[in-house]
DNA sequence: CCAAATATGTTACATTATAACGTGTCTTGA
DNA sequence: TCAAGACACGTTATAATGTAACATATTTGG
């Protein structure tokens, strides 16, 4: 127990997560609801190790494998998402916010990458899914999963640049 | 000295590298067409490591750093990519063979990954990439580097599955 | 040839991720 | 109620991937 408590806004998201897990039989135990909270209050992507540290203000002797085993289980019910080109993990905008209809399963989404201020834009556009789709589909590849991601500079980093 | 011989074919596309490097100076040097020429040859992406062990076939006290520093070269002028969702390396397809325009630097592309065979196929579709672009235009993002990444099976895979 | 730039060698280490096995906890049906 | 099984978590050890930092060698241009 003696989880942390996170500012309301978190723990708003993290109930809205716990029922939606509920929703379909699986359990947002303390510990990974622990974890989730810790991501979505960072402003950024978190790694891994960062995640695990963090873990540690309550459970001194947390290891690896517990927080790679709430990752996984997050990255299961689209909760969170793993951005590749960073090794590190965002909360799903989507799923957690508005109540996106398909949550409760990874989903695909695209991800904006500032390498000015390191944040991190979810986007879920049907056209770039779509140009995909239907890319593959003309020689006979199917697709199960995707990953786009895109570095550059957000409005905010560009305007600051050229200024 | 002492480099390794790789198939004819192979051959003929490291030395079509090495014409492209020459073409803007850069240097494709033993080492680095020796770490190209085992990219090429594996059917598969390849690993770092996997590389290291390749290079240790001549080189015995090769290390880390030496692979690391030929694939960054590599990826620079655009002549392999990485996969990151393997973290692995491919050869580029369309700058070793047909004499690609935009060859000598890195390019966008797009990258099938099957699950089934390990096969990684390299699309360079317009659509996908206007897709994208005109997505992150609407909110003022600009792409500079973009990651396109699908895992699912190949026609092959499919049939073998189905039948 | 000499100096600067480039490329490689070498040692040590950082970061990310997983295997394997033990322990607790919860459920559920006999 | 209570075993059996499933699930979640703890714990130890190690694998896999990637870099920092500094030394040496090779190439290039003057
Ligand atoms: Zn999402
Ligand atoms: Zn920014
Ligand atoms: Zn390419
Ligand atoms: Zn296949």
């Amino acid at each position: 127990m003696a989880a942390t408590i996170f500012a309301e806004k978190t723990e708003t998201r993290l109930d809205n997560a716990e029922r939606l897990c509920a929703a379909h039989g699986s359990r947002l135990t303390d510990l990974r609801r622990q974890v989730l909270g810790l991501v979505l209050e960072a402003a950024r992507p978190v790694g891994a190790y960062d995640l695990l540290d963090g873990l540690r203000a309550d459970k001194k002797g947390a290891a690896p494998p517990t927080v790679y085993r709430a990752l996984d289980f997050l990255l299961e019910e689209g909760l969170i998402h793993k951005i590749e080109r960073l090794s590190a993990f965002v909360g799903c905008t989507h799923t957690l916010d508005g109540s996106h209809a398909e949550a409760g399963h990874p989903h695909a989404a695209q991800f904006l990458i500032c390498t000015g201020c390191g944040q991190v834009t979810e986007l879920d556009d049907h056209g770039i899914l779509h140009a995909l789709i239907d890319a593959t589909r003309q020689i006979g590849f199917t697709v199960h999963h995707s990953t786009v991601e895109a570095e550059g500079l957000c409005a905010a980093c560009r305007d600051a640049a050229t200024a």
